[in-house]
This record gives C-alpha cells, sequence and structure tokens, in this order.
DNA sequence: TTTTCACTTTAGAATAATTATAAACTAGAA
DNA sequence: TTCTAGTTTATAATTATTCTAAAGTGAAAA
C-alpha cells in the first residue's frame, strides 16, 4: 500500500490524514503479511522506529478510528488487553499461549460441517473458531 | 448437588470450606444449568440472595481458587470483563452481544470436517468456536 | 475441650488498561 | 491568509483486577 492509497485510505473514511494517523497507518497498512498487536505493542514499535513520538492517547483515538473504519478487526484473547488484527476479513486464529501470538487461518482451511441453529429468532452473524495451541 | 457434595468438593481440592467458599459454591453449582458470569454479576446477585455480605476480594480469590481446582473454566469474550463457566467440560458458545449473555453449545453439535495442522512443532491443545448472534 | 497456627477473609491501597477532559494545535475550506 | 472544526496531547479519571497486611477462623494436635 503506497502513501497516497494511505492518504485515500484515511480520506475515504473521513479520517483527516493528520502526520500521526499516516504514520500509524502505514505502519500497520503498509506490509504483506496480518498483523496481530496491542496498543501497547504497537506503541513500542513506533517509539522504537520512529522519530516523532505519538501520545498514547493519540494511538488509542487512531486505533479505535481505524476499528470503526473497518480497517482493523479486535481480536479476542484471554487475558487483560485488547488485541487488533489488520486482517479485517472473515478467518480464524490459532493461539499460542506460551508466546501470547496469533497465527491467522483462512477462512477456507476450516470446514465446519455440522452447527447448531441459532436460539429464538436469533440469526448467526459469524462464526469464529480458536485453536489454542500446546508444545 | 447437595451440601455434602460441596464440602468434598472444596476438600478434595485442599480447600477449606469456609463459609464464604460454601455459600458461593452452593450458589454456583447446585443448579441444573450452566452458569455464566462475571465477577460483578456474581457479587451483584450474591448481595441480593444472601444475608451476609461477602468481601468483592473473597468473591475473586474463590472464584480464581475454584477456577485453578478445575471447577470452573475462562470464557472470552469481546471486551473488558473476565467471563466465567460453571461447565468445565469442552464445548462452545453462542454470544449475544446485545445482551451479552452465553449459550453453551455442546461439543457434540458442531463437527469440524477440515483443520489445518498446527505450526512448527505445536500441537493442537483445543479448539473453541464462538458463534456471534444477531437479530 | 482448649490451644495453636496456617489458611482465609477483609478493607483499602495499588496496579494496569483504557477512556475522558480540556487546552493547544493544525488541516484545509473559504 | 484567515478561520474553525477536527485532532493531538498531557494529565486526570475510571474500571477491572490484584496486592497488602491486619484481623479472623477451621481444624489438627495437645
Ligand atoms: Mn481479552
Ligand atoms: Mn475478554
Ligand atoms: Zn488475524
Ligand atoms: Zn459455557
Amino acid at each position: 500500500m503506497k502513501k497516497i492509497d494511505i492518504f485515500k485510505k484515511l480520506r475515504s473514511s473521513g479520517l483527516r490524514p493528520t502526520k500521526q494517523r499516516v504514520e500509524i497507518a502505514k505502519f500497520l497498512f503498509e506490509r504483506e503479511k496480518t498483523f496481530h498487536f496491542t496498543v501497547e505493542s504497537l506503541n513500542k514499535l513506533l517509539t522504537k522506529k520512529s522519530a516523532s513520538k505519538i501520545a498514547l492517547a493519540t494511538i488509542y483515538n487512531t486505533v479505535h478510528a481505524f476499528k470503526t473504519a473497518g480497517h482493523l478487526s479486535e481480536v479476542e484473547v484471554r487475558g487483560n488487553k485488547t488485541y487488533f488484527d489488520t486482517n479485517v476479513s472473515n478467518h480464524h486464529h490459532f493461539y499460542d499461549s506460551d508466546t501470547s501470538e496469533l497465527i491467522d487461518i483462512d477462512a477456507n482451511d476450516i470446514i465446519i460441517q455440522k452447527i447448531p441453529k441459532a436460539p429464538n429468532g436469533k440469526k448467526i452473524k459469524n462464526v469464529e473458531v480458536f485453536i489454542n495451541l500446546k508444545n
């Protein structure tokens, strides 16, 4: 994803391409593979990488803005911190609790044969499979 | 589950059957169906139900002791609070985000046909399926 | 029974993640 | 350039949870 695309991505979401947002967006979206992170880990990586430091509140604001805009998804992981994911398509995860690392599983790599029907007037929004790993 | 069984359950886990633990254990385990709760919700329900009030720290201590003893499991739900589950067998969940309600799905009611192999020297510990509901 | 003491409870302080506040700053329309 | 709504930021506040250390208690042993 090029710089111009980052600008488009932000503008099309109604987000002004500020210095901070562009820097965070470049860091998050200009990469080949999915990136899973917490606000804390993102903050550390950004501090290490860049010259100018971005306030923690701005990182929270920006991550939430990106999530609301559909550029990030939230992954549920046991523990206190919230995990985010640059992969916003329907997919699943391996989770290695030793390293606290998430690994993507393509939606097509898991086939569910039998599934119960949703209760009382409810519908199924989506199905998430979480595979816990051990050594 | 009878009172005597509650005592056995506690003793066999190396937990002294104190007044507080017995009261919490009776509330949690003397019921037909699975009970999903947060420490906050449990605290409210116990306060409503019982005469003597139990300190919040004791509820935290007790819930963790029960979890460590294998009498409770933890369910991962999007959000800030930790959810616990009196169903400690391998099973899955529906989640209704409108009501923040969890509903059990028996392990046999979901059959997974295709699953990717675990990465590099890791093994699969368990597979959790989470079905999000909508109206 | 009484004594004893490790285990437990408790109120309150501490911590950690996240969100709110409100003042200073800035992108970009006019 | 000016102007202003949107944004950033330092800091305070909030929320869930854990820690601390003093007081209380179950139950083994005397
Ligand atoms: Mn979580
Ligand atoms: Mn959670
Ligand atoms: Zn992912
Ligand atoms: Zn359950």
